[in-house]
DNA sequence: CGTTCGATTGAGGAAGATCAATTAATGTGG
DNA sequence: CCACATTAATTGATCTTCCTCAATCGAACG
């Protein structure tokens, strides 16, 4: 029996199909372009540029807007009381950055443009205000809530339960997915990240990171593009997953 | 230079000191209480009593209700596509429970109680719906969210940056933290988790758990009560957290 | 009172970290 | 444009931490 229940719990619904990211409100095609259309016309944001390396805010700053991805990318940094300092996600045109701030009016991350980046500038309470008189709005609001805390329970879930190896495999399957969703192409994708800031995320070593992707290029999964090891080709998406799989047949894992 | 940043950003604020779990509409002596008094004198919820091992809801179902914890303690357990299973969360007294169902409609995880508890239940239009009118209701909502996103932060970055018998303290330290804010006892805490669930919880094996709390027990830091090797007895909290600083030293870790 | 489940502890092994050397890409000033 | 400096990535050798396997012990329960 299932060790984590201390009893056994009624058997689970044959509904039980879900992975992360599938947004709930989907218009076929481009589910994010139009969330960001909508987006637009209700609140008509301030447009912010920031350019690769800048921050939109840092931790302990003032929380006053919340933001949205329109072009570009972001990486969000945590740092802890003792100076432990780590990438604790990323965020694509369409993610919505800030949430953390909400509850006691302060930031608690960095976040670092990883590109020219364009985000949208949404005044927090003006947005209540708007919110209020458009519950399409607030059902965005908190679809993008609920991912966010979906998506970290996966992140969780992916550090506690992977090998170094399936993470490293992982973090590209994800990393495509979300370029995939934005209707970017997915073959040939720029990471942008050094193998310290990979390692950081996935809790490893840069020197594990790179073992991780040779082993990748060897096993034909991947293969890194032309000139520099920075750009990854990825033939077959698919395969990552099954790499991952391949990793948990061995302790097949339900845990212990 | 911080090796996270592509670039140098500017200097951080002065006002730099956050720390999880304080919340922000904060009544002296028992901002969990009075948060429940709100709720109830809002929303006068249906309640629900739920039996320890048995469910509130299981991932896949669909998702209508959010919970709040007004008695008891919960786990929420993940199960991913391939039949990886995790803790990834505990809910204590005030805590809301479901967010993660909001954006596609189903739950993604299961909700188990760990002790006769009481949640009351929150049908999402209905709250919509009053939020719409209480502008406190809505705070309340998203400020829950908003704590749940940035102490999933915290949990990732426990466990990249934590070796195991730190990772150990840092629970226990986080788990009195949780009985303390709720006006509970703090000096004999009972965990009502087995070894495994902690390993599991914590991304380490049970023999592991065990060790580090033999440690901890060794240090000074932690006793066990009486009878059983559950009950955990904590002098100190604050000396939960030296212990943690202390692994910290050597590789004082900004990461590298 | 024996059975079962959870916890502890030890021994050995494996995954990943650390240390170190080399190579490749990027940038800089002449 | 090239020599040189700098930063990132790779790869190997070694060491540490944690996992795995196994035996023992204790508590709880029928």
């Amino acid at each position: 029996m299932n060790p984590l229940h201390l009893q056994a719990p009624a058997p689970r619904p044959a509904a039980f199909l879900h992975q992360a990211g599938v947004p709930s409100s989907m218009e076929v095609g481009d589910p994010i372009g139009s969330r960001l259309r909508r987006l637009r016309e209700q609140l008509d944001p301030v447009r912010r540029v920031v350019h690769a390396g800048e921050t939109i805010f840092q931790a302990g700053e003032r929380f006053a807007h919340l933001h949205v991805v329109n072009a570009g990318l972001f990486k969000l940094i945590n740092t802890s009381a003792d100076g432990r300092e780590q990438v604790v996600g990323f965020k694509f045109r369409g993610d919505w950055i800030g949430f953390d701030g909400i509850a006691d009016g302060r930031h608690k991350s960095d976040a670092v443009a990883m590109d020219t980046s364009e985000v949208w500038v949404l005044p927090y309470e003006q947005l209540l205000a708007r919110s209020v008189q458009q519950p399409g709005l607030l059902g965005e609001l908190h679809a993008a809530m609920s991912r966010e805390i979906a998506h970290d329970r996966e992140s969780m879930m992916a550090l506690c339960t992977l090998p170094a190896d399936a993470r490293v495999a992982d973090f590209l399957r994800y990393w495509a997915e979300s370029l995939a969703m934005r209707g970017m192409r997915t073959d040939e994708i720029a990471l942008r990240l050094t193998r310290a800031e990979i390692g950081n995320y996935l809790g490893m070593t840069l020197e594990s990171v790179s073992r991780a992707l040779s082993k990748l290029v060897r096993a034909g999964v991947i293969a890194f593009c032309s000139k520099g090891r920075r750009d990854v080709r990825i033939p077959d998406v698919e395969a990552l997953g099954r790499f991952v799989q391949r990793y948990l047949v061995p302790a097949s894992a339900t845990l212990q």
